[in-house]
DNA sequence: CGGTATCCTCGGAGATACTG
DNA sequence: CAGTATCTCCGAGGATACCG
């Protein structure tokens, strides 16, 4: 998904949003400021590689702060920026609309609706 | 992103509305019932097999219903269930985000902030 | 410690053709 | 018209190693 079919804001968010990681990080750092190897530590599976490229879109969209630090050895900060920050609720409530949407009782890892097709 | 790394809905909403598509087919069935044809009218570049791949996904979510009606040749409407509905003004809410986020002289199709990297 | 570069592989997704 | 089945290919992403 590296470019655009339309001229659609949501699309362009989904862009920055779509994947594993991002939404993931950005919960991550709502507790606050994580380094790069707080975040690995956070997403055991994340690769090395994965988790800069990650952080360096979030970034690039204005979602997080890089922080470096002067020193060695070296140190970086991440945090949530504002425009960031106000994001959370959004993917709050996409959460909240999830667990409404498969039922309290729905399992976990799993999807909802047993699905009969209908047929006309 | 096929398995789960977490127990959070966030990943579970993001696994299933992560890409280019997911959003877009929701926009498109906002405006009220469409068929197969006319989702690939709408989304030119989206290939016969995505577009079969993605509305499953949805359905299988419970985001869309899909209704098959008798006769040759066939006739497939899609539509959002109440509970995509209830997704829509969420998705919504991103894209305002983003707009307000790139401002609002950000030029489409690009990200927005020129980021001047802090070091400390 | 955080980041970049290189290599390699595995599956996502396009093209095409066929069926009910 | 809507959907499935094959084949193919390209690139996202893992593993590894090296640098400031």
């Amino acid at each position: 998904m590296k470019t655009l079919v339309s001229r659609c804001p949501i699309e362009e968010v989904m862009q920055v949003l779509s994947g594993r990681w991002p939404t993931l990080l950005i919960y991550y750092l709502k507790d606050g400021t994580k380094r790069f190897s707080d975040l690995r530590r956070d997403n055991p599976t994340i690769s090395h590689k994965m988790l800069t490229l990650e952080l360096r879109k979030l970034e690039d969209a204005g979602i997080i702060s890089r922080t470096e630090f002067e020193g060695y050895p070296l140190h970086v900060e991440y945090d949530l920026t504002s425009v960031g920050e106000r994001l959370v609720p959004l993917i709050d409530a996409l959460g909240d609309w999830w667990e409404e949407a498969i039922g309290p009782d729905a399992p976990h890892n799993e999807f909802a609706t047993p699905k009969s097709r209908s047929v006309t």
